[in-house]
DNA sequence: AGCACGCCGACT
DNA sequence: GTCGGCGTGCTC
């Protein structure tokens, strides 16, 4: 197995253009004399003493430097230089520089930081990643480093406080309590002695004030010690063994290699990758897990931590900056081995590494929609190609394109047929909603509260699940029937009831509930519309007063320990009915867990999207893989109002293989992706004609090619065509798998000049193609 | 991304 | 008469 992948085959998938150019590792440029001649005298023949630095600003271009006191420079040092009335860190960069402009002059880099350099690959990455998406280099840079003075300075550190000197003061209860505590547990900070002994932190600051207390500083976070890659992980069933040395295999080889691990919810991937992250340790190498959402990864975090006795190193957004830059710096100095990270960890500048994996790798939300726009698991694979190094791709329900890269032998292909142990799949039934006479506002129908009756009884879990926050999506006015829409996007306003707030699901917008009708005055007329998870909740404690209820949607569980608790409740069976969006459907395991219901089965498919069927395939192949663990078989009751739509009717046949290859069949007399290539234009601005003109413009510049090769559609209003304030159109690329779509990107935007106040955003290989 | 330069409204 | 709004453009 572990099929060595061609070194082009990357290039052929993604672009013509082949990202391994040839380059040396640190090879050090030609340094500049210790000229002391004044800039005036540098004539283009000493331009070729210039380094070229890249910077993590929005800028296309390296600049041009005179190494100055720090030559001589390697492309990859860290360097200090001045920048217009700044001083910035940046990358010396490959290449030889460029005269300058006339009237511009060199300045000289200030210094080379103490800092280990930006790796060929990464740089490379770079490089190839700006080209891709059509962003300027820096930006991508700025992806690598963010937070470039991490990596020189000393890690942050923390102030702790023990008991000072015995000094004279007023004494007083609380004072006593503080210093008692002080006493018995050195080592706390600040706020944390306060709370500890149960004061205000002023107590605790006129203590350090008076010098009864004493402040010392110790680094902020600890590296933890290495995993133990010699720790025996689970025992391994046949396949899992199989597939597991598959993948050793391939990080043992030192080389490029991607390899499609594909297994049935419960089949025990995780475990099988966890023996490559044992392997490339065992190389002394680094491993990154990429995972789609920060929800998952204080989960994966605990289940690593038992496996190979030590933590791995969190990343993902909504970690403090100080945790941040010591995370950071431990990657750039090998200190950190494994790290488990959304998105954003696949750019950072690992020392030394030999793995990634890309878990649960069709998912969605590895495509980053603002500011550089790429998708995380194809920016993997590249990664991987650069540095040479093996790539997983794990995934119960693949994504098309993974699935034809393997049946191209693009891609290895490792299997898990069976879930782990003897559990077996539920059985899926559907409910023909346009049979279901429910009452007004009622949502579950009569099967489901049966089979949900029955399931509490036999003191079994259920889960609901409702892609939709909130308690209703849609509140309108039943007088008039005018809609209550944000006013800074096309959207309706969504309730939230446990805040009594109407929000905006898009910009943020929160508002409370118009005493009257805005459009005809009406009081008291407003009608809460659809369902959201907290209304399905309401209309579940009515029917079942006395089972335990959660609910679980990203605003209610919205931090790594929050969600945890809550997976933990339901793990350890303190809660009956789990109630949740899309967040509920990924990768936990629910040993109880015996019913799933899931309410509107075909609201992911409305609005047109050729996407919009293989992403309710999968998510609802996730869903229902939730149900039956262990030895409880389970059932999954699909409420539909289209019960012969090619999805739900392949989920209730358990026949996933069929929908696919019709979907595949489909898409490739589409040639759209995986057969063809698209790119989307975005153009936006807070003015619409100017919008709209500016669309056109690009329409009428659009390149032709022969036949079916090229086509460019549109403008269209985009899906949401206000958001946010700005009006937004929408052009979309739809070119043959052999144009190279950047480059004729590249060549139709420049011949266009935007008006100001309209911005273009450019979408390669976009996530929904409408 | 910052930051400076630049041209029009409400203030000491 | 100035302080300051953020539009525009530049940073080797």
């Amino acid at each position: 197995m572990a099929a060595r992948i061609g070194r082009d085959a990357i290039c052929t998938w993604l672009t013509l253009s082949d990202p391994l150019r040839p380059c040396h590792r640190n090879a050090p440029l030609t340094s500049a004399p210790s000229d002391t001649g004044t800039p005036k005298d540098s004539g283009p023949l000493k331009d070729r003493g210039l380094v070229r630095v890249l910077l993590p600003l929005p800028l296309a271009e390296p600049f041009s430097y005179r190494p100055g006191p720090a030559a001589p420079l390697a492309p990859g040092d860290i360097v200090e230089v001045p920048f217009g009335t700044r001083v910035l860190l940046g990358v010396v960069w490959d290449g030889a520089a460029e005269p300058l402009p006339p009237g511009k002059v060199a300045k000289a880099v200030l210094r080379r930081c103490d800092a280990p350099p930006l790796g060929t690959a990464l740089r490379r990455l770079v490089d190839w990643v700006a080209g891709y998406t059509l962003n300027p280099t820096g930006a991508v840079l700025k992806m690598c480093l963010p937070e470039p003075r991490a990596l020189i300075e000393a890690p942050p550190e923390r102030q702790v406080l023990s008991l000072g000197a015995a000094v004279e003061m007023r004494p007083s209860e609380q004072r006593d309590r503080v210093l008692r505590v002080a006493g018995a547990q050195p080592g706390l900070s600040a706020t944390e002695l306060a709370e500890a002994a149960a004061v205000s932190p002023a107590v605790v600051r006129k203590l350090v004030e008076l010098g009864a207390l004493a402040a010392t500083a110790v680094p902020a976070f600890r590296a933890p010690p290495p995993p133990d890659w010699q720790r025996p992980g689970r025992q391994l069933n046949t396949a899992q063994a199989e597939a597991a040395a598959a993948l050793c295999a391939a990080v043992d080889a030192r080389d490029f290699s991607v390899t499609l691990l594909e297994g049935v919810t419960g089949a025990g991937k995780t475990e099988v990758y966890y023996e490559a992250i044992a392997a490339a340790l065992k190389l002394g190498r680094q491993a990154l897990v990429l995972l789609p959402e920060i929800a998952l990864t204080q989960q994966s975090l605990d289940r690593f931590e038992q496996r190979f006795g030590a933590p791995a190193w969190a990343w993902h957004s909504e970690m403090t900056e100080a945790r941040r830059a010591a995370t950071l710096r431990a990657i750039s100095r090998g200190e950190a081995k494994v790290v488990i990270g959304a998105r954003s960890a696949l750019f950072l500048p690992y020392a030394d590494l030999g793995l990634v994996v890309v878990d649960e790798e069709h998912d969605g939300s590895y495509k980053q929609e603002e500011g550089v726009i790429y998708n995380a698991r194809d920016m993997a694979v590249v990664r991987g190609k650069l540095e040479g190094i093996a790539v997983v791709l794990a995934s119960a329900t693949p994504s098309l394109e993974s699935l034809h890269n393997v049946a191209r032998r693009r891609y290895a292909h490792a299997v898990l047929p069976q879930r782990h142990g003897d559990a077996v799949l539920p059985a899926v039934s559907v409910i023909d909603m346009r049979k279901e006479k429910l009452p007004a506002q009622r949502f579950l129908s009569p099967a489901l509260v049966t089979a949900l009756a029955g399931t509490i009884a036999s003191g079994e879990q259920a889960m609901l699940f409702l892609n939709r926050r909130g308690y209703a999506p849609l509140t309108l006015c039943g007088a008039c029937g005018h809609r209550l829409e944000c006013p800074n996007c096309a959207a309706w306003l969504v309730e939230h009831r446990r805040h009594g707030r109407l929000q905006c699901h898009h910009c943020g917008h929160q508002q409370s509930l118009p005493r009257a009708c805005p459009a005809c005055g009406a009081e008291g007329h407003f009608k809460a519309c659809g369902p959201g998870v907290e209304r399905l909740a309401e209309e579940a404690a009515a029917l079942f007063p006395e089972a335990r209820l959660a609910v679980m949607a990203s605003d209610t569980a919205n931090t790594p320990r929050q969600i945890s608790d809550m997976l933990e409740r339901m793990e350890s069976g303190g809660i009956d009915i789990l109630i949740g969006t899309q967040i509920v459907a990924k990768g936990h395991h629910f040993p109880l867990l015996t019913l799933v219901g899931v309410i509107d089965a075909d609201l992911g498919l409305a609005g047109g999207d050729p996407r919009a069927a293989e992403r309710t395939h999968q998510l609802l192949t996730q869903v229902s893989g939730r149900a039956g663990r262990a030895e409880h078989p389970g059932r999954v009751l699909l409420q539909s109002f289209m019960p012969e739509h090619p999805v739900i009717a392949a989920l209730s046949r358990h026949d996933g293989a069929g929908f696919i290859a019709a979907e595949m069949a489909e898409r490739q007399r589409a040639l759209m992706p995986p057969f063809g290539r698209l790119a989307a234009i975005i153009v936006s601005g807070a003015d619409q004609g100017a919008v709209q003109a500016a669309a056109r413009d690009l329409a009428r510049t659009a390149p032709r090619g022969e036949g079916r090769s090229l086509q460019v559609l549109g403008p269209a209003p985009a899906p949401l065509h206000y958001l946010r304030g700005r009006f937004r159109e929408r052009l979309l690329l739809r070119a043959a798998r052999d144009v190279d779509v950047p480059a004729v990107l590249r060549e139709w935007l420049a011949k266009t000049k935007l008006p100001s106040g309209v911005k273009r955003a450019v979408d390669v290989d976009p996530y929904s193609f409408l």
